[in-house]
DNA sequence: AGAAACGTTAAT
DNA sequence: ATTAACGTTTCT
């Protein structure tokens, strides 16, 4: 149980993890490629897929209903990931398009309400960002600052 | 360059 | 399912 994800400043800015040391990092599940003619036979009951809560922070998820599913949806799935046709969960193999979180540190990240006057807080509906008094300061500057002096 | 709109991800 | 807000694109 890795502390549970990380609370970011929410209710609990204190256990500063730090900067570079991300949450969790990237933990692949283990998935066997099972097939679905693969085994068969066996005597155990049991066949948990996963340990626990495989909670692997993944993107999207398209359509749902997929509750019970016969073992061949998964085979496709799985087929489909091998195949790099499509690579479900975009994020969290690629670091690049990773996204970052507030430190928790900063100015801003230590306000607590919305100043409910700045044009993102009058745009919420619309623009979908923080207030900027409570703009994160790492995240006010881009990912890849490689700026060649412009002006 | 900055603001707005939008799609999308991460947490409830 | 709902909500907050990052990242990218589009507009000014
Ligand atoms: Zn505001
Ligand atoms: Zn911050």
């Amino acid at each position: 149980m890795w502390v549970t994800q990380n609370n970011v400043g929410l209710l609990d800015i204190e256990g500063q993890r730090g900067p570079g040391l991300d949450s969790g990092a990237n933990m692949l599940r283990p998935m066997t490629l099972l097939g679905p003619l693969a085994e068969g036979a066996s005597g155990g009951p049991q066949l948990s897929l996963d340990s626990e809560d495989a909670h692997v922070p993944r993107g999207h998820e398209k359509e749902s209903g997929t509750a019970s599913l016969s073992p061949l949806s998964g085979y496709i799935q799985a087929e489909h990931q091998q195949a790099g046709l499509f690579s479900l969960t975009p994020a969290l193999e690629d670091p690049q398009k990773k996204r970052r979180k507030k430190c928790g540190a900063c100015v801003p990240c230590l306000q607590k309400e919305n100043c409910g006057t700045c044009g993102n807080c009058l745009n919420r509906q619309t623009g979908k960002q923080i207030c900027k008094m409570r703009k994160c300061v790492q995240l006010t500057k881009r990912k890849n600052d490689s700026e060649v002096r412009v002006e």
